[in-house]
DNA sequence: TAACCTTTGAAGGCG
DNA sequence: CGCCTTCAAAGGTTA
């Protein structure tokens, strides 16, 4: 993969996420072939799909503001001309198509965030500017690397806000048109309208939803001080990760990765602000002192997960958070008695839930969910999520690449914030275990059901082969419960292992 | 109201 | 080591 390696700098290796493209050949194959395997179900949808790619690059404001778009072809040239005028308004060349053909990413998000009342600097912005800095990178020794990135975030807004045309080396067009265009914020806000940068990297979308920024941060109180803050403070850096227009503008850690490579940075979007780590990863000048205090080796936030800023971490979800919180809050208050706050905390610790981090189809779907959405006018996940697959496979290596790195970074990120956190943990988180179960049984009875009427069951599934099925029997089932398995697989295995290792 | 659906990828377990 | 399962997001649908 050129683009990782390429990128230099990346002490991380990306060779393991090479191996990702397992179907990169495939993936040929169907461009190229423009296979019939890519319009089955698509014939209806990807109509709809292949005509949104041509306008993903139309997120600009003045389309924003022509939604709902109307799906014909005299929608399409306008908004591609009106994208054309919008290019000239801009400064010309800073209004560039991205680097790749159908990318989605139009880097303005903030255009239509309500969380951006001011023209204040954007986070994508902010996201260039803290790239430059070198400690932005989540590596070993995070901490005080982000503890650096608080200080070099520390420069005076003024040197943000303002006519933004810095050239970076090995910016991309896109980069300088988002800077560019990032500083013209205010134009238009869609209270209602998702952006389609819908941010990358959340854990959890409850706490930043577009139209309804939380209560406690519209207060606009500093949590930690108490001391009410301009809702919109001209001057961003000891405030922005606080206010509801600021948090948005927090830069994702992982921001530098693409810019840097010359590629459109995955924007921690206003928009929903559900940013994966949305507080946590955005490594920022809340973080550092965050991470060291609130974020011990055991990953377990005090005072039910919430940040400095008053904002849950994305990746931890606690159920009883709401019950509790009051309680607690005002125990807390009221009792200056540490060991039941101790006992509180081991208390919520056990009921803490980590979320995996999301791999790099996840945050692409996060990403271009609301995008689908919007174009293909359907709601429903599971339709959007195929088609949100079949675009993953149309993507470029490179494309793809952003996101695998991406997710990467994630994970790497994920495993500094909960070093002791597995996968497993997860697994039987009780309500889930019961899914799984049921899930399972489900399974089950379908197998029973295939057995009735055909003699193998795993043949009567379309998608798997005759090789493959009886090796879905034991692994599915066990060696303990050669019953549930189908005949072939039972006779297979007694003459010998046809389960392939 | 919980589970399902649907996608891909990561991680863990099992044989 | 290879295969399978589970979970991550998301929101309409189903039981």
């Amino acid at each position: 993969m050129p683009q990782l390696n390429g990128g230099g700098g990346d002490d991380l290796g990306a060779n393991d996420e090479m191996i990702s493209f397992k179907d990169e050949g495939e993936q040929e194959e169907k461009i190229s072939e423009n296979s019939s395997a890519e319009r089955d179900l698509a014939d209806v949808k990807s109509s709809l799909v292949n005509e949104s790619e041509t306008n993903q690059n139309s997120s600009s404001d003045s389309e924003a503001e022509r939604r709902p778009p109307p799906r014909s072809e005299t929608f399409r040239d306008k908004t591609r001309e009106s994208l054309e005028e919008a290019a000239k308004r801009q400064d010309g060349g800073l209004f560039k198509s991205p680097p790749y053909p159908g990318y989605p990413f139009i880097m303005i998000p903030d255009l239509t965030s309500p969380y951006l009342p001011n023209g204040s600097l954007s986070p994508t912005a902010r996201t260039y500017l803290q790239m430059k800095w070198p400690l932005l990178d989540v590596q070993p020794g995070g901490l005080q690397s982000r503890q650096a990135l608080k200080d070099a975030r520390s420069p005076s807004p003024a040197h943000i806000v303002g006519p933004f045309c810095w050239e970076f080396p090995g910016q991309s067009d896109l980069s300088l048109h988002q800077f560019h265009l990032s500083n013209k914020v205010p134009v238009v806000q869609h209270p209602h309208h998702v952006h389609p940068l819908t941010p990358l990297i959340t854990y959890s979308n409850e706490h930043f939803t577009p139209g309804n920024p939380p209560p406690h941060l519209q207060t606009d109180v500093d949590p930690k001080t108490g001391i009410p803050r301009p809702p919109h403070p001209p001057d961003i850096s000891p405030y922005y990760p606080l206010s509801p227009g600021t948090v948005g503008q927090i830069p994702h850690p992982l921001g530098w990765l693409v810019p840097q490579q010359g590629q459109p940075v995955y924007p921690i979007t206003t928009g929903g602000f559900r940013h994966p780590y949305p507080t946590a990863l955005t490594v920022n000048a809340s973080m550092s002192s965050l991470l060291s205090s609130r974020f011990p080796p055991h990953m377990v936030p005090p005072h039910h997960s919430l940040h400095t800023t008053g904002i849950p971490h994305p990746a931890i979800v606690t159920p009883n958070v709401k019950q509790e919180s009051t309680h607690s809050d005002i125990s807390s208050l009221n009792s200056s008695k540490q060991t039941d706050a101790k006992k509180e905390e081991e208390k919520k610790k056990q009921q803490v839930h980590i979320k995996k981090p999301l791999n790099a189809f996840m945050l692409y779907m996060k990403e271009m969910r609301a995008k689908v959405v919007a174009e293909c006018t359907l709601k429903e996940s599971a339709a959007i999520n195929q088609i949100l697959g079949r675009r993953w496979h149309a993507l470029s290596r490179e494309e793809q690449a952003k996101y695998y790195e991406l997710a990467r970074k994630e994970r790497q990120l994920h495993m500094q914030l909960y070093p002791g956190w597995s996968a497993r943990d997860n697994y039987a988180a009780n309500q889930q275990g019961k899914r799984k179960k049921r899930k399972r049984e489900k399974q089950q009875a379908e197998s029973n059901e295939h057995r009735e009427y055909f003699p193998n069951p795993c043949l009567s599934l379309p998608p798997i082969t005759d090789l493959s099925a009886p090796k879905k029997c034991r692994a599915r089932f066990g060696l303990d419960q050669q019953n549930n398995w189908c005949g072939p697989c039972r006779c297979k295995k007694k003459v010998h292992s046809l389960h392939p290792r």
